[in-house]
DNA sequence: GACTTTATTAAGTAGGTACATATTAATATT
DNA sequence: AATATTAATATGTACCTACTTAATAAAGTC
């Protein structure tokens, strides 16, 4: 009696997984039909789905109607990152957090912010530039747009005691959002702001959302010197 | 007679989710039991079920046990990065991929590398660098070590022809990944390989990949200016 | 009251059945 | 031979049932 207990489909994942990585299964490789690893390995044709259903989320494996399922040729590296509130990032990492209002005014878009949020004409949005600070070290400087038209109730917000960052996030869920990370050097404003000296390599972080087709908002964290971004996982 | 067809477990996840943009549900807000969810909008709760898993993973819920689904406080923003081989990713964006071996030798790790892959002694890895062309420009440079402990095969591979991040990508998975970005000035070679001048904000991907306990590879991956990572979907 | 044990609850999982859907393969038609 | 039609097939989905597990609440004990 092999008196086994039944397999989870955690297990029937790390299999399949080990059998990729062993090369039983070679990149480009079709795999078996669904029904067959179940049988071979004595589970529901379910259970195989449910993992399948993930190393094909985590990119290991495509799969096709009909066309069966085969290890990726090229697999990707899949990173998740998580972007919370500064605030909290900042006190998981043990810091103080604080907080300062720089500017706030209503202007035009220029033509970048128009990119970012794909749309043609210039519209009037509330301009926001805001430091986080831990430590009382300056920890990200933002440059924010937020549109009006979607989000009117952002103008009866004090930005100095709430930061904007902060009130979207907890009062305008977004149905979309446009990530992207780049470098930039440090100049005029945002060197002033994060007390570096002018030409130091910054990552930037750039969010846009939307609700529906509408602008909410779009912004360009800048970090800090020696800010670092890393997976989950 | 309603006459309208099952609900699919899409359907229901877009309607949880509307739910909670709309604030019907908001933030911190317990849901109804899965079950209950699944009476009140005709399905099972197998299909409720699916379509919190996908609302959990993106990080718009959190469920526990017995203590049922809970709308996040503070959700934060998820972006998955998808980082293909290099040559994929010129050829994707209609480019001419070309490529460039710099240098390969067997050198001692230095504490960086040692503290990437988590080691405490130094040993001797095969230390790559190489360029990544487009349509002749130069695209990436990269630093890479290859631990020859867990890859041997790797010594025998020529290294002018194929690109040691091809390679160990079609015949090294890994099974742990860890992945991060940071920016820094350019410098010395990296400002040389990349044609920029000193001082250039530069965008670095760096990832460490270990099979079971044991290092395989660390690759900083240099990106030449104004290169921008964005999210997929 | 503080602590431990027990029961309850809601999500999580496994299995089975039936059917849907997207592709590919085979066949028929022009 | 090229094209359109039809059949076959593997994954995808929906529903049901039964059981498991983790977390919480309630009850009991010192």
């Amino acid at each position: 009696m092999t008196g086994q207990t039944r397999l989870s489909w955690t297990d029937v994942r790390d299999e399949i997984r080990a059998r990729i990585l062993n090369r039983t299964y070679a990149p480009g490789d079709k795999l078996p039909r669904d029904e067959d690893i179940a049988l071979e390995l004595g589970c529901a044709r379910t259970t195989v789905h449910r993992a399948m259903q993930e190393l094909s989320q985590t990119g290991l494996v495509e799969r096709k109607r009909k066309g069966g399922t085969q290890v990726k040729i090229d697999p990707v590296t899949r990173a998740t990152f998580d972007i919370p509130i500064t605030r909290r990032e900042v006190e998981q990492r043990g810091s103080k957090y604080d907080y300062q209002l720089i500017s706030r005014s209503l202007d035009d878009t220029p033509l970048s912010v128009m990119a970012r949020f794909g749309i043609q004409q210039t519209v009037q949005m509330l301009h926001v530039k805001a430091l986080h600070l831990a430590d009382n070290r300056p920890y990200i400087f933002e440059d924010r747009w937020v549109d009006t038209r979607s989000t009117p109730d952002i103008l009866n917000v004090d930005l100095k005691v709430e930061s904007a960052n902060e009130w979207l996030v907890r009062n305008k869920p977004y149905s979309r959002v446009d990530v992207r990370f780049f470098a930039m050097n440090a100049e005029g404003e945002s060197a002033e702001h994060l007390s570096t000296k002018a030409g130091d390599a910054l990552l930037v972080i750039e969010r846009t959302t939307w609700i529906g087709q509408d602008p909410i908002t779009s912004v360009q964290a800048v970090a800090a010197p020696g800010y670092q971004l890393s997976a989950v996982n």
